[in-house]
RNA sequence: GGCAACGUAGCUCAGUUGGUUAGAGCACCGCAUUCAUAAUGCGGGUGUCGGCGGUUCAAGUCCGCCCGUUGCUACCA
């Protein structure tokens, strides 16, 4: 358990052909938190990724663009990189395939695996662009689905009644590149004989690599029986050429996961680590791959395979996961759901909110995981901001105002530090092994149980009160000293899920001049420095700009045209007269204040030129009292006055809302002044 | 069509090898509190544990069938 593990971890290589969502963000903070974790721990532990590059898909997107492939593939690395980056996602090592180390190794795996008899080349038929003059890969044939009919329908599947096929069996097939006829043609490929690691492959899986549920599927293929590999595809093609065949190249699938080693590879280059260390066979390092559950095929059947055949230590193990669903339903472009890790972060939405998120959602194994926008903000909020941030901002004004700053340095030998610590000790252990074990949302869990525990003595203890007693230091000591030491010690177990914020906490607010390491859970902080604001709340109105910009407003009036808002049927007809016994006037928000013992209500001054009113608004939910003031909204000035809890109530403001969300105050427009009626 | 996973309070989820009146957080209601960029504490209601049948002294927990959701698969990786 103390010994020093020494750990290389992997997220699957991002394909450079588009941008980071909130989908590909679920692995790589779920790897950035266990890599984290286990740094932390005080184990080396190499985290490294890398853009996936080639593939005909970037060989025609570059070329649309008018652009080379490797500068394509250079501005969307810088992009992942930054997008990365935004979410504390803290590589040791980021590359891209597209380089010397890869290619080498790629070369090296490739030609061990032929001395083995393990590569066999033999002539196969597929459709060929005689325009573009270039093999055609499955998706980038179009025609009729020879089942139902369907038109414009994919060479492996049709979409309308969902049979699959082979290319060769669409009707009228068209090349979607370039819209010729494609004909059938010939050409050498080359095959990793996969059928001949049947046994190794059985064995393999068997032994602990992979999640029990990963393993079933192993057996569902094994059943299906192993076709050799296609590793090779003809020019032109974006990759690395294949050694001793010209004209023909590795498959992007073949050094993808090669990808991990080339990253490897230039990272011990650079640091002096030795990289036979961690990659020869019989290696007591360990090795882990972190990937989503679409790709299980490649990296428990292929990759091991290859590495096996190849002379190479095979992974610790596999850890796949499942797919993100936005509000319970596929991300989607029309719905504005898929959602792009830039957006988020342009928008001003904080990382470490989904980084808190995902993690509570998320147990180490391959099901999918939901990511429910309204639970999100109610999530966020309740235990980052209401449980574990409120600890510190209680009872830290005591510290500053009454004890300088100071805490008690004795606290670990009283009575109270000895109970606190022997709590939190025993809950770090169960935490670490759900770390460990990536079931981060029993992690969190038991944390904010913790979190419970702390809440609940700051309020039994009654600071505030022992604060207006005569000479409250000895006291203040007590308390302050075991609530923030918790707090001190929740930091340290969050620390691999919030890094940024711990690490404030760590320097700016304990003083210390490092981040935290799981050690520091053995002791107790000296002093802290004046309480600075660690983290605000989710503002629900933020997460609708969000779900806005990422809409695709044409495809969702192509896609449904029925309007949206039908449910609430319009109101009885009324005449003009009717209306205008309504006075609506143009008011400015003087101030916004919250309302003591109100769960919902802001009290508002309004100017209507003339004169103020007071009037109480239902909009807390939505609105910080701040953002409010001075902005010029709508009142219904001749409504008779209410006499409520709180006082009276002299007319009412306008809000718009419904079940997609609410209440949105109104704004008029530039021009206009308070006491302007409305008609 | 085949296979697999999942289906537990309004929401998000825990429920260890079957064992006393089925849990947590959030939401909701009441009370307390005012230290906290409003945050907290206490108390409370809420569930035919997807349905039906079976094994058992005892099933949310095992078996069978059915329904629903999702994913994989049908020689493509």
């Amino acid at each position: 358990m103390t010994q020093t593990r020494h750990i290389l971890v992997t997220s699957a290589l991002p394909y450079a052909n588009g941008p980071i969502h909130l989908g590909h963000l679920v692995e790589y903070i779920q790897t950035d938190i266990w890599a984290r974790f286990q740094k932390m721990q005080g184990h080396t532990c190499h985290y490294v990724c890398a853009d996936d590059t080639h593939g005909t898909p970037i060989m025609l997107r570059a070329e649309k663009e008018g652009i080379t492939p490797e500068a394509l593939i250079q501005r969307v690395q810088v992009e992942h990189e930054r997008d990365f980056k935004g979410f504390y996602v803290a590589f040791d090592h980021y590359y891209s395939t597209h380089s010397p180390e890869t290619k080498e190794l790629a070369e090296t795996i490739y030609g061990r695996l032929k001395d083995g008899g393990f590569i066999e080349s033999r002539a196969i038929e597929q459709y060929f662009d005689p325009l573009k003059e270039m093999f055609l890969p499955d998706r980038f044939i179009k025609g009729e689905c020879p089942r139902c009919h369907a038109k414009d329908q994919y060479g492996d599947s049709c979409e309308a009644c969902g049979a699959t096929y082979s290319p060769t069996d669409l009707l009228n097939p068209v090349s979607a590149i370039s819209g010729a006829i494609p004909v059938r043609k010939e050409s050498v490929h080359y095959f990793f004989k996969l059928g001949q690691c049947g046994d190794f492959l059985k064995t393999w899986t068997r032994a602990g690599h992979l999640q029990s549920e990963a393993a079933n599927k192993m057996a569902e293929w094994f059943e299906a029986g192993l076709a050799d590999w296609d590793i090779s595809r003809d020019a032109p093609y974006f990759g690395f050429e294949i050694p001793g065949a010209p004209g023909k190249f590795f498959y992007v699938w073949l050094d993808a996961p090669i990808g991990y080693m080339g990253s490897f590879k230039k990272y011990a280059e650079l640091k002096g680590i030795d990289f036979d260390a961690y990659w020869k066979q019989g290696s007591d390092t360990e090795l882990y791959h972190f990937i989503g559950k679409d790709i299980l095929y490649f990296h428990a059947l292929f990759w091991p395979a290859m590495l096996e055949h190849a002379g190479f230590r095979t992974p610790t193990k596999i850890f796949a996961h499942g797919f993100l669903t936005v509000n319970g339903e596929k991300m989607s472009k029309s719905r504005g759901t898929f959602i792009t890790a830039e957006s988020y972060l342009k928008e001003g939405l904080n990382p470490e909110w989904l980084r808190y998120y995902y993690a509570c959602k998320l147990n180490g194994s391959m099901e999918d995981i939901d990511l429910n926008l309204e639970d999100f903000s109610l999530r966020v909020n309740a235990d980052l901001v209401g449980k574990y941030i409120n600890i510190a901002s209680r009872t830290a004004g005591f510290v500053t105002k009454h004890l300088e700053g100071q805490l008690d340095p004795d606290f670990l030998a009283s009575a109270d530090g000895k109970t606190q610590m022997a709590m939190i000790t025993e809950s770090a252990v169960s935490i670490s092994k759900a770390y460990e074990q990536r079931d981060y949302a029993k992690a969190t869990r038991e944390i904010m149980r913790i979190a419970d525990s702390i809440n609940e003595y700051v309020n039994d203890q009654a600071p505030w009160k022992v604060a207006k007693t005569e000479n409250p230091e000895k006291d203040l000591l007590r308390i302050c000293t075991r609530s923030l030491q918790g707090f001190y010690a929740l930091s340290i177990l969050l620390a691999p899920l919030l890094p940024q914020l711990t690490q404030r906490v760590a320097r700016e607010f304990f003083g210390m001049a490092r981040d935290f390491q799981w050690s520091d859970l053995e002791c107790s902080p000296r002093r802290t420095l004046p309480y600075e604001h660690l983290m605000t709340r989710v503002e629900p109105q933020k997460i609708q700009q969000l779900i806005d910009s990422n809409r695709d407003n044409l495809e969702a009036a192509a896609s449904s045209g029925t309007p949206v808002a039908a449910t609430i049927p319009i109101a009885e007809t009324i005449g003009i007269d009717d209306f205008s016994k309504i006075d609506l006037r143009v008011v400015r928000i003087v101030a916004a204040d919250h309302v003591e013992g109100a769960e919902k209500l802001l009290r508002l001054s309004l100017d209507l030129g003339t004169e103020t009113r007071t009037v109480f608004a239902g909009i807390k939910s939505a609105y910080d009292p701040k953002q409010l003031e001075g902005k010029l909204t709508v009142m219904v000035a001749n409504l008779a006055p209410r006499k409520m809890k709180f006082g009276l109530s002299e007319g009412m403001v306008l809000a718009a809302s419904d079940d997609r969300g609410g209440p949105f105050i109104l704004f008029p427009d530039q021009g206009a002044e308070p006491g302007m009626r409305i008609k």
